[in-house]
DNA sequence: GAGGTGACGACCC
DNA sequence: TGGGTCGCCACCT
């Protein structure tokens, strides 16, 4: 439908995240033909909360690997979600991110 | 109806 | 090398 606009584009892609992986916000907004627009993919997770079916927001993170949106997850919830998922997070951030990087450009064909 | 805001990223100086 | 600014587009007031 036309009615699908880019934040919703957004919840699609991260919707197909795979477990123990990630990605960054940057990634998602070139993938979806914007690169500049990673500011709405952060603002996209930020409206997940409400969105069906769930949105693993916790596996996009920012470029540096960075829980930027740890907070509006509440506590602590995000990173130990990643934790769950074989992520090692160290003072807010993910190591070895590079590893765990999900890149949609690459993984998603179009 | 218009303006400000925001879980970021890239460019400029 | 590092700090500051712009861009992007949907949502809220």
């Amino acid at each position: 439908m036309d009615k699908y606009t880019f934040f919703q584009n957004v919840f699609d892609v991260v919707r197909q995240i795979p477990y123990g992986k990630a990605t960054s916000y940057g990634a998602i907004a070139k993938y979806l033909g914007s690169a500049k627009s990673s500011r709405m993919v952060g603002y996209a997770m930020n409206a997940s909360h409400q969105v069906i079916p769930p949105i693993p927001a916790h596996r996009v993170v920012n470029r540096n690997g960075l829980l930027t949106g740890k907070h509006h997850f509440g506590g602590n919830t995000m990173q130990e979600l990643l934790e769950a998922e074989g992520f090692t997070i160290e003072n807010n951030q993910i190591q070895n991110f590079d590893k765990h990087f999900w890149d949609p450009n690459v993984e998603l064909v179009l």
